[in-house]
DNA sequence: CGCCAAGAATACAACGTTGTACCAAGCCCT
DNA sequence: AGGGCTTGGTACAACGTTGTATTCTTGGCG
C-alpha cells in the first residue's frame, strides 16, 4: 500500500494532524516542523489518497463533460479546451459519449453513478425534450451548453446562434449571391441551433430583400459529413440553381463540398460556401472554408466558470441561473472569395 | 446532503450492513427483506457513494487515457473507442493531454495526484526518452500505446508498424509508380512510429527492387495536417520528381494533398497519394483518402483488457508484461485508384 | 426433547482524511 | 505573581462504505 498521513507521522515524529496541515497549508505550524514534515514527506513520496479526501470533503476535483460524439471535431475541440481550462484550475475532467445525443442515453446519464464522482457537469443536450427538464436536477451543479430546454432554470452557456447565422448568410449575401441555399435545418422542430441559425438565414434574406425559396432548404438530422453529402445529392436532384451554400456546421459544409465537386460544381465560383464551427479541417480543405468562429475556448471557459461558482457557492439553490454568451465572429476563407 | 445506506437501514428497519448486501447482492438475504431494502432504496433514491466505496475498496472505477492531443482526430475517435469500451465493463474513463507530447509534461502526469483517482493508465508516450523509463513505475496498472520506450517491462499494445509501413509503400508501388516520396520521418529518431514506418517504407522499396533516394524523404516532426503542407511545400521546392506519396498519417497527407492540389497537380493522376490511420476525414477529401487502419477499436479492446487483467489480479509484479498487435488493413480509396 | 448446522441478520472496525475541540507552553501586562 | 492571550500542537470523531466476526433464529434430526 501507498504512504499515508499515519506513516508520515510516525516518520517525522507528530502527529497526523500536523502533517495533514502542512500538506495542505493551514493551521499554525513552526518553521521549524513544517521543514521535518515536508523532508519526511519527501522522503516517503506521501501522496494523499484522493477517496479519503473527496469523502471528508465531499469534493472530487472532477467534472464531468458529456457530449454527443468525441468523434466530431468540434466536440473533440471542445473537449480540448475544457480540459485546458479545467487543468488550469486543479480539476480533472470525465468525458461521457451521449453517442448522438439518443434521449434515453442522456437521462440515463443524469442519473448515473459518475454523477457521485464529479463536483459538477457541463451537458451538451441533444435528444431531451422540453418534459424532460425535470431530469436536469440532479443534485449537483450543472451548465447546460446550447438553447435547447430553454424551460429549464439552469446555468448555460450559448451563443448568438441568430445573429451568427444571420452574419454567415449575409456574407453569402454581399458577394451578390441571390440563391443561397442552406442545409442542416430541423424545419419542425421547435429548439436548436437548427432553428436558430435557420431563424438568422431567414432574416438576412428578409433584410437584404431576397425571398425565401423552401426548394434551396433541406433538412439534415444529425450533422455529419455523410449527411451532408448526402443533402447535397438531394438539392442537386432537386434542379433549383444556386449560388451559394450555408451549411449549418463544418461537417455538413465539408461533406457538401465534396459532392459539389464530384459534379464538377466550383466552389467559390458557382458556389460560395460557409460553414460553422470553424473546426480545424476547414483549414486545408480546398478550397478552404470560411466558417463561423463560435469562440471555443470561451464557451469552455465560461462552463468552468458557472460551474465552480455553484461548487464553490455553499447556498448554491437560491442563486438564480446564469446564461452566459459567447462572442463569435466570421472567417472568411476560400470558399467565400470574391472571385 | 443525498442519502446512505443509513438512512435506507433506518427506513427498512434493517442493518445498515444488509443494505449495503442487497446493493452489492452479497451475502445471504432472504428474499422478503431484499424486496423490502430495494423498495427503500427506491423510495429514498439512493445511490452508493463512489468515494466511500473507494476508500474501502481500494478501486476508483476510473482509468485514465493520456495522449497528446484531442483535437487531433486520431486521437479524437481514439479516445471515443476507449470510452466505449471502458463503459460496456462499467469503468468510465478520465482523459489527460499531454500537449504535444512534451517530455516535462509526461513526466508529471505521471506523478500527478490524477494517478490516485485512477486505477490505471492508457498512456501514448510522445517525449519520453529511454532513460526515463523508471517514471513508468507509478504503482498503478500501466497500459502503453505505441512502440517508444521498447526498454520497459510493461504491458503495451502496438501494431505492425512495419509490415503496414511496407503494405502502404506497396500498395502505391503496385500502381506501377517508381518514385514514392515519404512525408513524416524523423530520420536521426531510434524510436516511434515514424521509425517504424519509415523502415516498411524502405523495406518495400528494397523489395520491389526500387532504389531509395533520400530527395524523396520528408522530415516532420508533429504531424500535423499544417506541417503536412509545410512538408510538401519542401518537397515541390525540391525540383526532384515524384509520382506517388506515402504519408506517415493522414494529417499529414490531408494538409500534403491540399498543397499538392493548389500547384495544379493531380492526385491520384500525377501523384497517387497514401495516409495512415483512416480517420473519418480522408472518406470525404477529394479524392477520398487511402490510408491503412490500425484497427482503433482493437487497440481500445486489448488496452482495457490488459488493463483489466493487472488491476484484477491480486498478485501484478510477477506476471510478465504482455504486449497485443492490433490487426490492420489498407484502405483504398480515390487517392489511389488505378487511373 | 435437546442439539447442531445452516440461514439470516447484525455489530464493529477499518479505509485515510480533515474539522472541531482541546491542551500545553510561553509571553505580556498589570 | 497570576490572568489572559497568542502560538504550536494534539486527540478524537466523522465522512459512507464494506470485510470479519459474531449473534440470533429456525428447522431437522437423532
Amino acid at each position: 500500500m501507498s504512504t499515508t498521513l499515519h506513516d508520515v507521522a510516525r516518520h517525522a515524529g507528530v502527529s497526523i494532524k500536523t502533517v495533514s496541515n502542512v500538506v495542505n497549508g493551514l493551521g499554525r505550524v513552526s518553521a521549524a516542523t513544517r521543514e521535518r514534515v515536508l523532508a519526511s514527506v519527501a522522503q516517503l513520496d506521501y501522496r494523499p489518497n484522493l477517496s479519503a479526501r473527496s469523502l471528508r470533503s465531499g469534493r472530487t476535483g472532477v467534472i464531468g463533460l458529456a457530449i454527443p460524439e468525441l468523434s466530431l471535431a468540434y466536440f473533440a475541440q471542445l473537449a480540448d479546451a475544457v480540459i485546458e481550462e479545467a487543468e488550469q484550475r486543479g480539476l480533472v475532467v470525465l468525458i461521457e459519449q451521449t453517442r448522438g445525443g439518443a434521449r434515453n442515453r442522456e437521462l440515463e446519464l443524469l442519473r448515473g453513478p459518475q454523477r457521485q464522482l464529479t463536483d459538477g457537469l457541463i451537458f451538451s443536450p441533444f435528444g431531451m425534450i422540453e418534459e424532460d427538464t425535470e431530469f436536469l436536477d440532479i443534485g449537483s451543479p450543472l451548465v447546460l451548453l446550447g438553447e435547447r430546454l430553454p424551460g429549464a432554470s439552469v446555468d448555460r452557456v450559448t451563443m448568438r446562434n441568430v445573429e451568427a447565422g444571420a452574419a454567415a448568410t449575409a456574407s453569402l449575401l454581399k458577394l451578390g449571391r441571390e440563391r443561397v441555399a442552406v442545409i442542416g435545418a430541423h424545419l419542425d422542430a421547435r429548439l436548436g441551433s437548427a432553428v436558430l441559425r435557420y431563424e438568422g438565414y431567414v432574416q438576412a434574406l428578409r433584410e437584404h430583400g431576397i425571398e425565401l425559396r423552401d426548394e434551396l432548404v433541406v433538412e439534415v438530422d444529425l450533422w455529419h459529413r455523410s449527411n451532408g453529402a448526402k443533402a447535397m445529392r438531394e438539392l442537386l436532384a432537386r434542379g433549383e440553381p444556386f449560388d451559394a451554400l450555408f451549411a449549418m456546421n463544418d461537417e455538413l459544409a465539408l461533406g457538401a463540398l465534396r459532392v459539389l465537386q464530384e459534379d464538377g460544381i466550383d466552389v467559390p465560383t458557382d458556389v460560395a460556401l460557409i460553414g460553422f464551427d470553424n473546426v480545424d479541417d476547414g483549414r486545408f480543405s480546398r478550397p478552404s472554408l470560411s466558417t463561423v468562429d463560435p469562440g471555443r475556448p470561451e464557451i469552455a471557459r465560461m462552463a468552468i466558470e458557472l460551474l465552480l461558482e455553484r461548487i464553490g457557492g455553499a447556498t448554491t439553490d437560491d442563486v438564480a441561473p446564469r446564461e452566459l454568451q459567447s462572442p463569435f465572429r466570421i472567417i472568411e476563407r476560400e470558399s467565400t472569395s470574391g472571385a
